[in-house]
DNA sequence: TTGTAAGCGTTATCAA
DNA sequence: TTGATAACGCTTACAA
């Protein structure tokens, strides 16, 4: 029960050649139906399973694909990843998941593993836009297809699949106004990368079109992390006047924000009110419910997994941008809603 | 650009064989220090990439390693699975991580797909444990080392690295006791399973040693998730006699739980104390923080990957099972905390 | 120390 | 419709 049953074993037992072996078992070809039907069966019968490195090495494909996230135990990026598998392992993909954790040095080293484990294409959500063009490069030069999702970075060639989060952040800032706040700060995160540039310029204009002040001191870039979003908070409170409300570009960071806020005293909604963006799922479950953006992270997946499958179709193809963006939905519980509905 | 360098251009550019350049840039075998030096310095020049499948399929090694586990939006499961990357990716492997979203049917259509995707082991979490011998049979048949983590099952030959759930229920139940309850409920979950079962039985024997009476209507079964914890709290909550403290098995049901609680006006700790399991970020991030057992995952996830290890150099020999069990940590928060430490 | 040649399991091309 | 053969890129006895 060792030795796995090749197309040879099933050759030499029906007397064929193992490249009749293979067409019948390849269906498509110009085959006997006899022939075809003897083959299969005895396939089974013999519990024959196609070896998918020597067909990997013959076709120069892997069927695997590298998706790489700054973290997976966040339920947005976890769900993109899902949508990802599921548009992909019907087509006979697998997904090869990895981790950054922020850093990019990991985010490089990924990229190569990846490139060495001859995976058919990277689908990436980008850590760090700084000067990592080498790769991007060297990626392009293989004729690896690359697609962002998320976080994305211009770069000629590459597809994307995002959120309209303009959109989304000038809709979460109108709202805030709605509500009569007119201090709203903005907790940001590295503007380098266009998710967050886009989520600040969001807010920003719709201050202005609703005559509110900009002022550089109450937009903040920091990470996304919970820690991160209390030592934003603690500098607006040790300020000497304080925001009455805070538009966060990140679920973590603002639940760090409503920690220092409590701790200080101050009630949410009412002195101050929080708007995230993400709706993790702690967003919903909270006591003090959260007000966040939600950026269909499924969705995002199918749609860059089909992104990719449209990419390694077109084959040598002159290579074209595709550029998908979604909609953005506001989501408003208690922790922006000043004037509560009746239950 | 396009077509990879191969051992055979840089033999062609040397004079030399490929058999030759192979063993140079594999260090190890007999060459002369010259050729060797020569043939890697090429390589850098021409660009040099080994080509991972042509390897893998002359050593019948993918240096892929599937990861199965019920989801991965939990700190807990990514935390494992970062611990796994960790480890292996030093070793040359790559990790190919599949959710089963605790649905039976596909985690057998992932064993199989990892499994025709050539992987080299499976570490998994298994999801339910009826009947599924056959895939793993077939596990076996093909020498697939198979290892589990949290949560296993019996198997013949297949290792596991598991913390002590019985210690860690009897833990959490026995500091409910020493809080003062006095009918403790136990949010259970599928007992065909190891870690639950065990929860299980820690919890009883915690009653038991206290003199506290066990009784079956205050155990429930339910999944992992916040809707079943509220929908098993609702059900207590309906008896008559109400219980004074629940000790969950998850702590996304605990947080179901706790909600229900706080719906009907009743207060945490006083009314009823709550200890969870896992310690996942958002037990921490609460406002009233939620008392649970630590595993360890990122540790598990290492030590997970190091059995598999041994197990692959290891090789052909008899198989031998290992178990290693770690040891949980029991954290005090305000969700179980009668007397408040003074701050 | 290096070369020769076979083989890993498939598929594609050409011929029969 | 089927067979023979080469090729994908690498490793490894065996020979030289």
């Amino acid at each position: 029960m060792k030795k796995k049953t090749t197309i040879y074993d099933i050759a030499e037992k029906l007397n064929l050649t193992a490249a009749t072996v293979s067409r019948a078992l390849n269906n498509n070809l110009k085959i006997s139906e006899k022939t075809r039907k003897l083959v299969q069966d005895t396939a089974i019968e013999m519990n024959y399973e196609i070896n998918t490195l020597a067909k990997a090495l013959k076709s120069g494909k892997s069927f695997n694909v590298g998706v790489i996230v700054p973290r997976m135990d966040s339920n947005f990026f976890a769900s993109v990843i899902r949508g990802i598998e599921e548009e992909l392992h019907s087509k006979g993909y697998h997904v090869i998941v990895c981790q950054t954790h922020d850093e990019e040095k990991l985010e490089i080293e990924n990229i190569n593993s990846l490139l060495n484990a001859q995976v058919d294409g990277i689908l990436m959500s980008i850590t760090n836009a700084k000067s990592k063009d080498k790769v991007f490069d060297s990626l392009a030069k293989k004729n690896v297809p690359l697609i962002f999702f998320d976080r994305r970075k211009q770069i000629p060639g590459v597809s994307s699949v995002t959120i309209d989060d303009f959109n989304g952040a000038y809709e979460a800032t109108k709202h805030l106004i709605n509500q009569g706040c007119k201090c709203i700060a903005h907790i940001s995160n590295d503007r380098e990368l266009e998710i967050f540039k886009n989520r600040f310029l969001g807010y920003k204009q719709a201050l202005i079109d609703h005559g509110l002040e900009f002022n550089e001191n109450f937009v903040i870039e920091s990470r996304s992390r919970v820690e991160e979003g209390r030592r934003t908070m603690k500098q607006w409170l040790a300020m000497e006047t304080r925001p009455d409300a805070i538009f966060s570009s990140s679920d973590f960071s603002a639940l760090g924000a409503i920690q220092v806020i409590r701790e200080h005293g101050l009630k949410i909604p009412e002195d101050i009110s929080i708007v995230g963006f993400s709706n993790e799922p702690f967003t919903r479950f909270m006591e003090l419910s959260i007000s966040t953006v939600d950026q269909s992270p499924i969705e995002m997946g199918k749609i860059t997994a089909q992104v990719f499958l449209e990419e390694v179709s077109n084959g040598d193809k002159i290579k074209s941008e595709k550029h998908v963006v979604l909609t953005p939905e506001l989501i408003i519980r208690k922790s922006s809603l000043k004037t509560p509905i009746s239950k």
